[in-house]
DNA sequence: TGGTTACAACTTTTT
DNA sequence: GTTGTAACCA
């Protein structure tokens, strides 16, 4: 706990009473290594603090280097920081970084997500909300599946109102801090009938009952004790001397809350964040917590961070013009020190494949010219837009990942495997025993689970509980009575060895002893094998961690996936999945109307959303290190039908000094007038916006020489030429083969290179030979 | 209980 | 066009 030991020696006297904050004798050098704005932002420690650090101007060293110094310079103990990220990536960066700073690593500290944090001080005050400290952590599976019992049970029509909305209602109350008692009967509208509070109500009771809570009842329930119990918050106040907040602008009004009562101790309170890059409202984060910080928080110090290390005077050029259209700011100007670059390039396609043929050959030939893949990024508004690309590269063989599929700890086999886990560790994880009960079959189906429910109920005991009372009577037939039995006995056992057992060990019993893998061995489905190595993952995962309970914790909060291995590829994601990173070669396509700013998100909230889509833009413009390319489709295909679509309204936002536009659209300047005239509706209300993305044939208004393309220049930095590899074996016809995304299939076609394949699941594909492995050589 | 068919949904996503 | 879920049937 106490880490001084760990420290290096200070820069300045030891505190002796702890009184005077100790002057250094000369400026460290890791201050000396900061632009002035920086250095304010790291020096200025006491009161309020807001930092305003614009895209690309050191936020993160900022937030490490300030770390670093209050516990160098003795201000206080790494245990008297408390330091709040959004993600476990940047919690895991900014221990790293501090650790490199400092020389040594840390322990001891209280540096994590606003999740993990609340939950370890939940864990020891669980009283207070009518949990134990055992509590499980529930995951959307689990709640949404709760939900659909209680919408059940409640008799409210799934089909009208699907349990997803309903969850999703629940989760913006509790992002507002809002209880069931909070809110008035008639609140949520006519959404599930009206019931809305109701199922609420019932939601929170049941969680109570399970021993369990939500993500969001880990601040929420934090809150309430933090206000029923004086003397927690006091204590927490005595504690935490210094709080340092990332990501401000992402924070919702009951983290806003939650910190707000813990700095009401000390008051020394450092937000940084950036008004510009809020992209997360429509999942409850609140950009109205960073604008109106200085009225919540008087006198604060407000510290602006201007100076971008990252882009070209073009692209930052283009990025600020485009953002300066946004009402809701605290306004920045960003600039550089480095050269303009290429403007950013502005470019129309036909459709959607020809925009990925086109991005697919200029990043051709930027590899012609040395540019490493790894540093190439094509960033999308919807997940869908990635097919184009994906279907492209794996024709001319371009090797690329998408970032942000399924999760490990998300699947299928390692869900069922956890559940298991999680009954043994806590008995009256309901959600997690009726997961498995029937799972591998064992014979309790619908009829016996009735009866257990029944049970359950009638004597208001969980269903292990319940489980073992019934085995004693007769209401089971026999058959499903001694299955019951079992497995009610094989949990005894399991629990009982959970104490005396290597944890790892545990897991592997439990997941033999219960059929579980023998399950997946016999089944002979193409995924199974897959599934088998991943629940050997799963027991390699949990030897990281002391025990059970650990384990399931890390579960439950870091639902992420470990860094894909880092190869020369093309990088495709989502916009919101691209923030914090960069590249120095940025593609954005489908920028249109509709798809971008996105049509759902303006009728769902109006302008506050077109500021929004306005933000992500600019946060993907400012990805971009060197070079930034924009474009956009006069058509595209949206669930099987062709679209017209009117080019982004964000197009005529960029500045015209800082882009250069060009179309591949034939009929560039001859349709002109509609666009504008469908934009003018866009703004004018969400009707007409719906009329002009569906209805419109759509051209470029800019006038200008139609299809002139104009090359991507490239500063000339030289680069090592990766020559691709070899195709590895030579496949006949027949052949069964296997491929990372298409899964098995068979050759029936080879030309120059090319497989033709029916694959087993996703139909013929033509597909690099590069791209496939004999099937008998799959993972 | 498993398998098939019909129907609808389908933006972003971390904890 | 694809995928997932719910209802229905053998």
């Amino acid at each position: 706990m106490n880490d001084k030991s760990n420290l290096p020696p200070p820069d300045a006297p030891p505190p002796d009473a702890g009184s005077a904050p100790p002057a250094p004798a000369r400026v460290p050098s890791y201050l000396q290594a900061l632009n002035p704005a920086q250095c304010r932002a790291v020096e200025t420690l006491e009161g309020p603090v807001l930092v305003l650090a614009g895209a690309g101007t050191g936020k993160t060293r900022v937030l490490t280097t300030r770390l670093a110094h209050l516990l160098i310079s003795r201000r206080a103990s790494p245990f008297q920081v408390l330091a709040v990220t959004f993600t476990n990536k940047a919690a895991r960066e900014m221990r790293t970084r501090v650790a490199a700073l400092l020389g040594t690593p840390i322990e001891g500290w209280w540096l994590g997500t606003f999740h993990a944090l609340a939950a370890r001080i939940l864990r020891r005050h669980p009283e207070h909300v009518g949990l134990r400290a055992n509590f499980t952590i529930l995951d959307t599976d689990d709640q949404l599946r709760l939900i659909k019992e209680l919408m059940q049970a409640a008799a409210v029509d799934a089909k009208k109102w699907p349990a997803r909305q309903v969850l999703g209602v629940i989760e913006r109350w509790k992002d507002r801090g809002l209880l069931p008692e909070h809110l008035k009967t008639e609140d949520g509208g006519g959404i599930a009938g009206g019931r809305m509070v109701t199922l609420y109500d019932a939601y929170q009771e049941r969680l109570r009952a399970l021993n369990a809570c939500d993500f969001g009842d880990l601040l929420l329930h934090g809150l309430t004790v933090f206000q029923r119990d004086a003397e927690v918050l006091a204590h927490y106040h005595r504690r935490f001397r210094y709080i340092m907040v990332d990501e401000y602008q992402d924070t919702n009004v009951a983290q806003y809350l939650w910190l707000r009562l813990l700095a009401q101790g000390h008051r020394n309170l450092c937000c940084v964040g950036d008004e510009d890059q809020s992209i997360y409202g429509w999942r409850g984060a609140e950009i109205g917590n960073i604008l109106r910080f200085e009225a919540d928080f008087p006198g604060a110090a407000v510290i602006r961070l201007e100076e971008n290390y990252r882009s070209t005077g073009h692209i930052l050029g283009a990025a600020s013009g485009l953002i300066g259209h946004n009402q809701g700011r605290l306004g920045k100007t960003l600039w550089t020190a480095s050269a303009d670059g290429d403007p950013v390039l502005v470019q129309g396609h036909l459709d959607a494949d020809e925009e990925a043929r086109w991005v697919a050959e200029e990043i051709e030939s930027l590899q012609r010219r040395g540019q490493a893949l790894g540093q190439i990024a094509i960033l999308v508004r919807a997940g869908y837009q990635t097919r184009e690309f994906e279907d492209r590269f794996l024709t001319i063989g371009l090797p690329y990942r998408v970032i942000g599929g399924p999760r490990f700890y998300e699947r299928l086999e390692i869900r069922d495997a956890l559940a298991y886990l999680r009954v043994i560790a806590q008995p009256d994880d309901d959600l997690a025993f009726e997961r498995i009960v029937n799972t591998p079959k064992r014979g309790l189906g619908t009829a016996a689970l009735k009866t257990l429910h029944a049970v359950a109920r009638q004597a208001a005991v969980p269903l292990t509980e319940a489980a073992g009372r019934l085995v004693e009577t007769d209401e089971l037939k026999p058959k499903a009575r001694a299955a019951l039995r079992a497995l009610v006995q094989d949990f005894e056992r399991w629990r009982s060895l959970s104490g005396a057992v290597a944890h790892t060990d545990l897991a592997r019993q439990v997941l033999d002893e219960s059929g579980y893998t023998r399950m997946w061995q016999t089944d002979k489905s193409p995924e199974a094998p897959g599934r088998l190595e991943n629940l050997k993952e799963l027991i390699n995962a949990m030897s990281e961690f002391d025990g059970l309970l650990g384990f399931l914790e890390h579960v439950s909060l870091v639902m992420e996936t470990t860094e894909a291995a880092l190869g020369d590829m093309v990088s495709l994601m989502t916009l919101h999945s691209a923030k914090g990173l960069e590249f120095e070669v940025v593609f954005l396509p489908g920028w249109e109307e509709g798809l971008f700013p996105n049509l759902r998100a303006l009728e769902e909230n109006g302008i506050a959303a077109l500021e929004e889509e306005r933000r992500l833009a600019y946060v993907g413009l400012t990805r971009a290190c060197r070079r930034a390319v924009i474009c956009h489709a006069d058509r595209r295909r949206v669930y099987g039908n062709w679209i017209d679509s009117v080019p982004s309204r964000f197009l005529d936002e960029l500045p015209a000094d800082h882009t250069t536009v060009t179309s591949a659209c034939p009929f560039a300047d001859t349709l002109s007038t509609d666009v504008s005239v469908a934009r003018a509706g866009l703004m004018r209300g969400v009707h007409e916006a719906r009329a002009a993305y569906v209805g419109r044939a759509g051209s470029d208004t800019r006038p200008g020489p139609a299809a002139r393309r104009v090359p991507p220049v490239l500063e000339g930095t030289a680069y090592e030429v990766v020559p691709r590899p070899a195709p590895t074996v030579p496949f006949e016809i027949g052949a069964r083969v296997f491929h990372r995304k298409y899964g098995y299939g068979t050759v029936h076609g080879i030309e120059a290179g090319k497989l033709d394949i029916a694959f087993d699941h996703s139909g013929d594909k033509k597909v690099m030979e590069s791209f496939v492995v004999p099937a008998d050589q799959a993972e």
